[in-house]
DNA sequence: ACGTGAATACTTGTATACAATTATACAAGT
DNA sequence: ACTTGTATAATTGTATACAAGTATTCACGT
């Protein structure tokens, strides 16, 4: 399920990163030749990489390369709207699905951030989170929960960085984890998603709070 | 936006279409060369669809070909579960920043799916409830609701399909459906929410009772 | 100065060739 | 009968060649 081997996935995966910290910035036009040109490949393995970056609306065909869409604040916003509606069911059905063994890979993110959050190390906390995130999407028992929040988990990582950068978020973001952990282990789909919609929507409020946005309500 | 004129698109939506309604069903094995030979094409362009149809994990790499994967019922319901809670959002969006001349278009679809009602062509209900659908994602004023929404639906398209060949099921389809663009006309952001949730909830009502599947609750 | 049109350069889409990996079949030894 | 090793076949990953379409440039006429 998971080998990203070629050079078309690893070339995807850096540009992808590339495109979400806008190493590439909005606006900027890709184009098969230079990239494989500076990547020292041939178009393929590049053409392949941005066929997928395209799926996932990252760039789009602009007659004269590919143009770097990337993500905004209002896009990350809107994730997490769709978020806080669904990740409180997948947790919910991992509670029920998952193994012991998978809860204890589940916990064991939720302790490696602990040890990171003491340390201050955004980088490595966000790595954490995207994991403990992603495992819990992966044991819910349905591919469609995984296939669904996957790509919008990945494309605010940058965002959730940032976050993490202040520490008081750090350290809200990991209550909310060992919260959550907690549900998972006692078996309790009701707690578990509360615990979940809770996080997401705090974690909602934190990225508001970081890029001084109006919460607002949706209408 | 929206051009699929490549052999490698027109490859995709064939293999999708045939893959979702069981031509090529799960667990056959696709191989590059076997599908270029017969469609008569080289390997490139197969290729590029078949890694789009991996990313949509309708297939999957198992050594010696892509495996078909398809769509289970329990994924269907799944499907729903996920939809009940992000299309109300997307059709409250909708009501607020669509133009008049984008609602029309979308009234357009449900005046046809009636006519297609009245007919009793199932293959064309699902046609226009496609087009309804994808419609209110795509003025929903931001990409996220169009990219996480349109391939959910697209996936269900056979068993929206068979619901539709009961006239009772059309029937509330429809009726369901002139609620909903009754409300983004009224520019109500509420209840055009609140309409499409009930409707989703019911599509999901019907889709079980076609296939006599417990409801039940998610946990 | 401005529009028009042709030539040029750029970019992608597709086909094909080749290399490398992996599966398969089959034979030999225990 | 079962494993092991080897040869063979199948399959994909990558590079490259070529064609077709599209944008750009620049010269020319007005």
């Amino acid at each position: 399920m998971y080998k990203n081997v070629s050079l078309s996935d690893q070339i995807f995966e850096r540009l992808e990163e590339d495109i979400l910290f806008g190493v590439y910035p909005k606006g900027e036009i890709l184009t098969e030749l230079k990239l494989s040109e500076s990547l020292g490949v041939s178009r393929t393995p590049v053409r392949e990489a941005l066929k997928m970056l395209e799926q996932e609306h990252l760039i789009e065909d602009c007659g004269k390369g590919m143009m770097v869409l990337g993500i905004t604040l209002e896009d990350a916003m809107n994730i997490y709207e769709i978020r806080k509606r669904i990740e409180g069911l997948a947790a919910a059905r991992c509670a029920v699905t998952a193994t012991d063994e998978q809860l204890q890979e589940i916990k064991e993110t939720v302790e490696l951030q602990e040890f990171y959050v003491s340390r201050g190390d955004s980088e490595k906390i966000k790595e954490q989170d995207t994991l403990f995130h992603e495992l819990i999407y992966k044991y819910s028992g349905s591919a469609v929960f995984y296939d669904t929040l996957i790509p919008l988990h990945r494309k605010i990582q940058k965002f959730r960085k940032t976050s993490m950068e202040q520490k008081s978020k750090a350290d809200q973001s990991l209550a909310e984890h060992k919260r959550i952990i907690e549900a998972l282990l006692s078996r309790d789909p009701f707690k578990a998603e509360a615990a979940m919609d809770e996080h997401a929507e705090h974690a909602q409020f934190r990225l508001a709070d970081t890029f001084n946005v109006e919460t607002g309500k949706d209408h």
